[in-house]
DNA sequence: ACCTGAACACCGTTCAAGT
DNA sequence: ACCTGAACACCGTTCAAGT
């Protein structure tokens, strides 16, 4: 991919990302795209490698937003400083998180939360092989609570449809299921993420 | 969607299933999955509630294929032998994963492995928020973990590629992310699981 | 009640022609 | 080097007709 004129990625980025916001999934078209920027859909390609560097696109325009600020503090802080400010960015574009989850992108804004959240976790001592599993984690516990939240059994767009669905569970059988479920129906999302990430970093320390 | 005849359930899960190892996600089509079952296209809208059934029922396909022995030892004990073939059962998969991490279907065997690692949880002494918690860190982790395994930028179809790309990583802006890739170029993915995992039980049992 | 082919309104992408 | 329309080979799905 050469570099084009007519636009530029920013541009890009910004116009297919609120194609996703506006319309959702769906909505995100070689064609829609390029009648949002008053182009031909060809033209596209000029700036994106496919249908795949358009969705790495997207991904990458939403992971380049995640902010946090410099805590100073002790590197367990710092750390849920950056996971929540990944986490926040994300969140803030509930459409485009199947693409955040399948697609990544290799481009420096996209991999400095990356970085960052890497630095700090190294603060509590760890490097090589004890490094790698402590990034896993935490990063896997971030894209995992995201997904949770827009696709677990226990969330829907309505509060309503949870309890119905759940209802339609056989109740002996899952118990705990059910319990939880109710549980969930009025929960503060960032309360909950922070409490998770406090229990990962507990296994930190240890 | 009411009873159908001409095939089960099963029939349906298995071929999709297997369309998708075969050929990859974009495999999984109306008319390639009736073809392969010998039929018209608009057969398969007697079984699936349209594309996004069809994609709910290779989630629970592969899901539903969670198998764990009852340790009858300690609770963690327990959850990481749930958690463990959850995510062997996913692994196997890999094509369907961006499936399982998107689509939720809520039918008894996909849920089963959920209540399954709820009520392990629960021996640890938690319930309502406190369980709630455990259960999407320990979730959020099986399929964080596996998203990261197949889309991480640490990750790639040949440890080539990954050294390459890399490689072009501007040095002095990423050293941690170049210091982890070259320690996840030859690590053992269940080993990593593991540990990755008696992290967060060090966290539950803190 | 279930099955199914034809037809419609879309896709992504190749190709060839422009500047 | 970048742009772009026409054309091709696909999609999912509606509809109407079958049994």
């Amino acid at each position: 991919m050469p570099a084009p004129r007519k636009f530029t990625r920013e541009q890009l980025q910004a116009a297919a990302l609120n194609l996703v916001d506006t319309q959702g999934l769906a909505g995100l078209t070689m064609r829609n795209l390029a009648t949002e920027l008053g182009t031909g859909a060809m033209t596209i390609y000029n700036y994106v490698d496919g249908r795949e560097g358009l969705e790495e696109l997207v991904a990458a325009a939403v992971m380049s937003q995640a902010r946090w600020t410099e805590t100073g503090e002790d590197w367990a802080t710092q750390v849920a400083a950056i996971a929540e400010g990944m986490w926040w960015a994300v969140r803030a574009h509930p459409h485009a998180i199947p693409l955040i989850l399948t697609r990544r992108s290799s481009d420096a804004a996209t991999l400095a939360p990356a970085e960052a959240l890497l630095r700090a976790l190294s603060h509590s001592g760890r490097s090589g092989r004890d490094l790698l599993i402590a990034f896993r984690t935490v990063s896997g516990y971030i894209s995992g609570f995201a997904q949770a939240e827009l696709t677990s059994p226990l969330s829907a767009a309505t509060p309503e449809v949870v309890t119905e669905r759940i209802a339609a569970l056989p109740a002996d059988r899952f118990p705990k299921l059910i319990e939880i479920a109710t549980v969930a129906a009025d929960s503060d999302p960032r309360e909950e993420f922070r409490a998770g990430l406090q229990l990962i970093l507990a296994g930190l320390h240890a």
